[in-house]
DNA sequence: TATCTTTGCTAAAACGATTTATATTTGATA
DNA sequence: TATCAAATATAAATCGTTTTAGCAAAGATA
């Protein structure tokens, strides 16, 4: 292991003071008024000798880290890895690191990481909080810290979040199946409480309302693996064996959806309309290929780190806060009779 | 922004000093010989304030992190991501966190992003590595860097790593195909130096070559997005009309191939055979659906942080590296006549 | 009683940078 | 020829820990 050296080794090499080395090596040649000459022949050494600060001692001494804490819900999710391989990419390309976790809706779990986060001095936080970590949140913002919720967020609390427009994803999705001539839609989704979810049913319950058409309402909790999912959407359908469309409110609960459809012989579009969230391989691949509500990932992700890269550049304690809501866009396929 | 408090701090408040603190927050209250009574009041205290050690000044002080640098070669594929997750899960029981980034398997951004992990003074490294670099791994373990390379390594580099059994799985699924009676047995697969694509590539020759039957090689270039893919796949399967069985070699091939064959209105399997690598949803819930090699990412998981915690706890520096070579599983679905 | 151990604790150096305050030289001004 | 300003560079404090080396008091030994 042979011995990175430092600043001091650095300096001493040439003579000259570590703190001259400092000035030159931030650009401050200029403002601390150090010959050009001096300057060059500093750069010059360090690229000879391959001379690398210490990341850490650097940290610790200015406070800053250059890296970004990106919670998400699941990276095994399709729709949470896209998302953090964009925001990955953009972080790199402004200087900024990301360390991720996944939070499993765990609140338990969220708060270790949090403390992790924070203990780490990361530069800025990029979430999608679980229920129950409101108060966190809060801490963490009167703290100075910069935070930007994405996917959910927390109405009573002043962030800046990214969301998309989730209550007229479904309005926009079940008045499409109305329009086709359905009348007993099915919404499958899950029982949370999350900011999401709750405008996905809303927008879910507003068309059907407006059309008077019964509700069909199925809550499925977050914390199970896929085979007990796909045990509760199986009974939930062959109990109510009038429904004649789905429309789901997770990838993974439409992509299980499929295989309890699957299992029980039903045929799409003929017994059942389907209409799914997030879009995905599987569903333009399904035969026949599955309607879906199209997040844009790439402008969500884009406003995501852009908001954060403002806050993290504004020296200036800018108070105010922007939310963004965006529109997604509902792939019509032929899951349904059109 | 209110003000952490630090080991002086806690240290004042008590009237004692921040060594004695140390020692007691570092369990080295009994070696050190701190009376119980003494270390009992500091524990309290510390719990009473909330003080938590400030993680970068220790780290600049022993050298250890805590975090471990994972590079897979992108998050938004499925394989990587479940992986990522698998490993993120283990790690984190361990007491350690995961900084992540995605190759693209682009050398200079690789090597950028080593630079970094290295700056950031990572205990460990996990890696998916990038053709072509080679020699920084080498200087990375010369160096006494933990490191394990997973997915492909590097023969000539004497690492620990953890592959799958590439040779035998699609050699396996080959002689699936030649006993289910197809002849004219296709390989798309990546144009990729990567031991675990020639691996894949001398399984499929060999079974080949045993049963004296043609090769229909299709070598497609990683750099690239899915809509070239698949252009390339079709204008293949449109030259080689007598192709009656396809194994691809990797999962979005697969995904791409269907799309493919899809809009080519070819039937699977009456027309041709599919054999795809990595399972995933889509290919279970595909009609019909498509037989599979997968791969055992838990176990994997669960063998590459093994392995790496091993070595950064074993304070001696064990030379001897570790190969684990694990096997895939075919799932035999309905993609081919039995 | 003189010396040696043990007990209980701490001062200060170290990790490797940044930054504040200051020293020295040179040149210009009055 | 003083005096002041500008130009150039640096010493030392600082960030918040850990760790080495050592001190003082009490008890044990001879």
């Amino acid at each position: 292991m042979k011995k990175k050296l430092s600043i001091v080794d650095l300096a001493k090499q040439l003579n000259i003071s570590p703190t001259t080395v400092s000035f030159i090596l931030n650009g401050k040649a200029k403002e601390k008024r150090i010959s050009d000459e001096l300057a060059e022949k500093v750069l010059k050494q360090v690229e000879e000798v391959g001379y690398k600060p210490n990341a850490l001692a650097q940290s610790l001494r200015t406070g800053k880290t250059k890296i970004i804490g990106l919670m998400i819900e699941d990276i095994s999710n399709p729709f949470f890895a896209n998302i953090a391989r964009l925001i990955e990419e953009k972080a790199y390309k402004s200087g900024y690191k990301i360390i991720y976790c996944s939070t499993d809706n765990n609140i338990e779990k969220t708060k270790d990481l949090l403390q992790m986060f924070s203990d780490r001095k990361v530069d800025g936080y990029i979430i999608s909080p679980p229920e129950g970590i409101e108060e966190e949140i809060l801490s963490l913002i009167n703290n100075g810290s910069p935070v930007v919720l994405f996917d959910r967020y927390f109405p009573e609390i002043p962030t800046d979040y990214v969301v998309i427009d989730n209550e007229g994803s479904t309005y926009n999705a079940v008045q499409h199946l109305i329009k086709s001539g359905y009348k007993n839609i099915a919404f499958i989704t899950l029982d949370s409480l999350q900011s999401q979810m709750q405008d996905r049913l809303k927008g879910y319950e507003k068309a059907l309302n407006e059309h008077g058409l019964n509700h069909h309402l199925k809550e499925i909790s977050f914390y199970q693996n896929d085979e007990n999912i796909i045990r509760h959407i199986t009974s939930f359908l062959e109990r109510k064996n009038r429904i004649d469309a789905i429309l789901f409110g997770t990838n993974y609960l439409g992509i299980n959806g499929l295989k309890a459809i699957n299992s029980l012989g039903l045929k799409i579009p003929e017994d059942l309309a389907i209409i799914a969230f997030d879009d995905h391989s599987l569903f333009e691949l399904h035969s026949p290929s599955i309607t879906s509500i199209d997040q844009p990932i790439e402008e969500m992700s884009e406003k995501i780190i852009t908001i954060l890269l403002n806050k993290l550049n504004s020296s200036s304690k800018v108070k105010k806060t922007q939310s963004v809501i965006l529109p997604t866009n509902l792939i019509i396929r032929n899951s349904s009779k059109a």
